[in-house]
DNA sequence: ATCCAGGATGTAT
DNA sequence: ATACATCATGGA
């Protein structure tokens, strides 16, 4: 294994791993201590995570200013582009008109960053999110890893990358069942085939974020909602605010000038009211307000 | 028990 | 285009 550490305090803005992966917008990094995602508090402070991939295994923690590092390659690369850590986020936040909302929520997880995760896992697993708490959509990728993914030892400890899209796309919707997806099951094995086949593959998706996010629900199971998930966890679409749940709720109480009638023209408001990194504020203040209320 | 969770799909209007 | 029922599963 090669190790390494990454002086993240210096980045303008500085890092917060902990938010980073835990705040529902990446559910490819298993902490080793357990399954505490998702939760009020959770004590991972200098936890350990790893995830695989390109087959290499990848071990992080973060200590004083520091992402400690180690991995089967040269981690820091990975690291850059899958944290984002060249994001200048004072720039950001400086650009992006906060009010009080998503002023709390930027000083409560100051150094939280958006992530770029890999576009198929990240597809499948805002699939597997439809009307899922987010403890439920770790526990769901964590067991299609198991059982579909590749195993990769090292040092007596066996990880799991993510399953190829050719894996999903043969497996049996019963045993994607018995993994609890539910009725997901079918839109991920028909996801996995259309990406398999070559019939519709990233490189099919255009480069413009509306007509991304368009294209991106000809998957099977994707809306415009995981979409735009898509869009800004994975294609970098930084403008892109997901609108569940819990944004519709903020948006409905903080913006109800933004409160429009589709998804579209409220996307649209939302995003001409906090700019080209909408996507920044929005994941803020998801997790600010579910974190708070502390429901899973 | 009833309701809800980072919604999407099929069908009827 | 829009309205509605339906889709698994587990936790509150």
């Amino acid at each position: 294994m090669e190790t390494g550490a990454i002086p993240v305090g210096e980045f303008p803005g500085g890092f917060d791993l902990q938010a980073t992966v835990e705040s529902g917008q990446t559910y490819l990094w298993e902490r080793a201590d357990g399954e505490a995602y998702g939760g009020n508090d959770c004590y991972g402070g200098e936890a350990w995570y790893h995830t695989v991939i390109d087959g290499e295994v990848i071990r992080v923690r973060q200590t004083d200013g520091c992402l400690e590092w180690e991995s089967t390659t040269d981690a820091v690369p990975y690291l850059t582009r899958l944290f984002r850590l060249e994001d200048d986020l004072d720039e950001i936040m400086e650009v992006t008109p906060a009010d009080a909302l998503v002023d709390a929520a930027y000083t409560a997880y100051a150094g939280m960053r958006l992530v770029q995760d890999p576009f198929f896992p990240c597809l499948v697993t805002f699939i597997c999110s439809a009307q899922m708490r987010v403890r439920r959509i770790f526990r769901m990728q964590r067991a299609l890893a198991q059982e579909y993914g590749d195993a990769v030892a090292v040092n007596g400890e066996t990880y799991y990358a993510y399953p190829t899209p050719e894996r999903l796309a043969t497996a049996p919707e019963a045993e994607l069942r018995d993994l609890k997806i539910g009725y997901r099951a079918p839109y991920v094995k028909q996801t996995a085939q259309l990406v398999a086949s070559g019939e519709l593959t990233v490189n099919d998706i255009p480069t413009e974020y509306e007509a991304a996010r368009d294209a991106l629900t000809e998957y099977v199971g994707v809306g415009e909602k995981v979409a735009d998930c898509v869009c800004l966890f994975s294609l970098g679409h930084l403008e892109a605010v997901p609108l569940d749940t819990w944004i519709r709720r903020a948006i409905h109480d903080y913006y109800p000038d933004c409160d429009k009638e589709t998804y579209s023209a409220t996307s649209r408001a939302i995003r001409e009211q906090f700019g080209s990194f909408a996507g920044y504020a929005q994941t803020y203040v998801f997790h600010y307000l579910r974190h708070n209320d502390s429901v899973d």
